[in-house]
DNA sequence: GTGAAAGCGCTAACAT
DNA sequence: ATGTTAGCGCTTTCAC
């Protein structure tokens, strides 16, 4: 537990200036080979490694990088954002970085909601994942560090953004429906202020459009806040109890849709016969459940990667290119959505009319 | 974008000197109630907050927590650790610290697997969960800062522990069993030099004995070298290889546990019926298989929670207390351990042997 | 109770 | 190509 090295003792080890030292450290140029190597000889045979805090001070660099998630987002059973904090967690670790970890209040305003890496200048760029109220990004904006979304964007963007495909997403869910032979899809989403969940919602209703079915208003369900399982269940039921349920359910994300079995189930419901059932994330879950869930993957760990090596770009460039990065998704088939017995449907649906339960 | 405020802006603003302003942000004592305020309100006029950094390099003092984990448990799939993980970081915000995660691996040797954060010193204390190599633990102490170990420990300690009460839950786990009728009880078990799996394994047998039930090591199973799904399925079916199939399994932990039941499905056993099936963990995906297992719950989160609180007395007070926490646990009864129906049982085991496939 | 001054260990001009 | 020097923004003796 001796005192560790300091560049002096390197220096003296090598008979050469600190600066000289701080220039091999830092892969400078102008240093002759043969300095070089007697730092670097100098360097392990000390055992010396660079105090973090006193290169801060001095470059004003930390390594670190800040990741903010709406604390809705970041409840303990968020799997999605889950995901994708540890695919930055396992990027940076590439690229020599660590990843603070904070949330923000969603609907808390102020200073108070700036995290605290970003007032002690902690962070040399941050990454933002899902929707966070636009005033507060312009507010992360004025530190005037590189900036990178996920899964959100805002109109104005000095920052770089990595969110989904979810028009193919969709696309790929409601055509995959419709060739199993149902044409009635119902929608059911919430949180639809969230750009995501939007776009599978326009995407569903464009792809209708191009099959040349109607799009009814009577079976789209967006109305619940949030977008949990709880949000799904209900959503369901509404739809159950407005009219006769459809052969399909498109959710806007996997949460919902499990919660949409749920209620089908407790209806005595058979899911994919009466009704099939298709969600978007692939979240884990959604290949345990019974029946295991038709979803459209998004990769999630992947989309974390992506954003530290925009953020270490533009934070190696000083902030330089802006760009968007759409990462595709791709259409998962399980049972919930298997081709459609149509003669056991319209049994069912007859029974749930009739309210008339089975088993 | 203007340069943030510095403690000497305060101090000016505040007619004072910068180490009056240093002892109130410190909340050092002899400071008169006047002058606290006036910095108080200076800094609060100026928006000042002090720079990491500058912080770090003059006091030693980082903000910062490491998290140690072991490569092996650190697979994306890992849902254990993954959540002993999230409890540090919402407990360690409390305590306005950052957590820095890093893995290292689990054979390698040498200074090459000293995790970065602590050779730049970049930490003020660390939290290793999961097994990790003796040396390494030693090598760790080195650095003369607080540690705390979750779900592991070592024979010679200078740190404080976390660890699950693995002996009373094998207990729950058996006798529960036991009550519902199954005497014939199989431990399917991996990487048996693990703590936590080791005491698994000894109250299971202990357990036994003391209601009387002769322990058979024939079904004990013990020899894989890990504990993911995988390896469960490989000792079921070992296990069914070698003999009958006895009336219950208690594997080490969940994921080997629903190994074995996508064995037993496999082979058209039915759960609980034929066997019943018993993990230790409750991890997510537990509670949404088919059928639901019977586990015993660990707080995992809470562990993770637990180990900062004492890791932050342990850093406040200059490395004070070790003590062990043993965290208790929780039997929670789903449907794979229902009480059996005997003749199902029976038929069952007598279908198998007979190698009859059923359905 | 408050201030002056000396670092903490490094980077980054600027000289040489 | 290497050395000199001046900070970076704070904490911490040590005087007063």
């Amino acid at each position: 537990m001796k005192a560790r090295p300091t560049i002096e003792d390197v220096a003296s080890k090598a008979s050469l200036s600190i600066s000289t030292v701080s220039l091999v450290l830092n892969n400078k140029s102008n240093v002759s080979d043969a300095t070089r190597r007697k730092v670097r000889d100098a360097i392990t045979e000390l055992g010396y490694h660079p105090h973090r805090s006193a290169r801060g001070l001095a470059s004003k660099l930390t390594g670190n990088i800040g990741f903010i998630l709406s604390n809705d987002h970041f409840s303990m059973a968020e799997p999605f954002y889950t995901r994708i904090f540890l695919g930055t967690e396992f990027e940076a670790r590439d690229h020599n970085y660590y990843i603070l970890l904070t949330t923000v209040q969603y609907r808390a305003r102020g200073k108070e909601n700036v995290p605290r890496f970003l007032l002690e200048r902690n962070v040399d760029g941050i990454i933002i994942a899902g929707r966070i109220e636009e005033h507060l990004i312009k507010q992360f904006e004025q530190f005037g560090i590189p900036m990178v979304l996920i899964d959100f964007s805002v109109p104005r963007k000095r920052h770089s953004v990595v969110c989904i495909d979810n028009e193919q997403g969709a696309r790929l869910a409601v055509r995959h429906l419709i060739e199993g032979g149902r044409r009635k899809i119902a929608f059911v989403g919430g949180d639809i202020a969230h750009p995501s969940i939007a776009e599978r919602l326009a995407s569903y209703k464009q792809t209708l459009l191009e099959e040349g079915i109607e799009v009814d208003p009577r079976i789209i369900d967006i109305d619940e806040p949030d977008t949990g399982f709880q949000n799904g269940y209900n959503a369901a039921a509404r739809l159950a109890r407005n009219r006769e349920l459809p052969p399909a359910i498109f959710a806007a994300n996997d949460a919902m849709a499990i919660g949409c079995m749920q209620f089908l189930k407790s209806i005595d419901m058979r899911i994919p016969d009466d009704v099939a059932v298709v969600g978007f994330d692939d979240i884990e879950m959604s290949s345990h459940v019974e029946p295991q869930l038709t979803t459209v993957r998004v990769f999630k760990e992947e989309m974390g990667k992506l954003a530290v090596v925009r953020l270490v770009e533009m934070m190696k460039s000083g902030s330089g290119a802006i760009v968007t990065v759409r990462v595709p998704v791709q259409l998962v088939v399980r049972e919930s959505s298997l081709a459609q017995s149509n003669a056991a449907s319209h049994a069912a649906v007859m029974r749930h009319s009739l309210n008339v339960k089975v088993k």
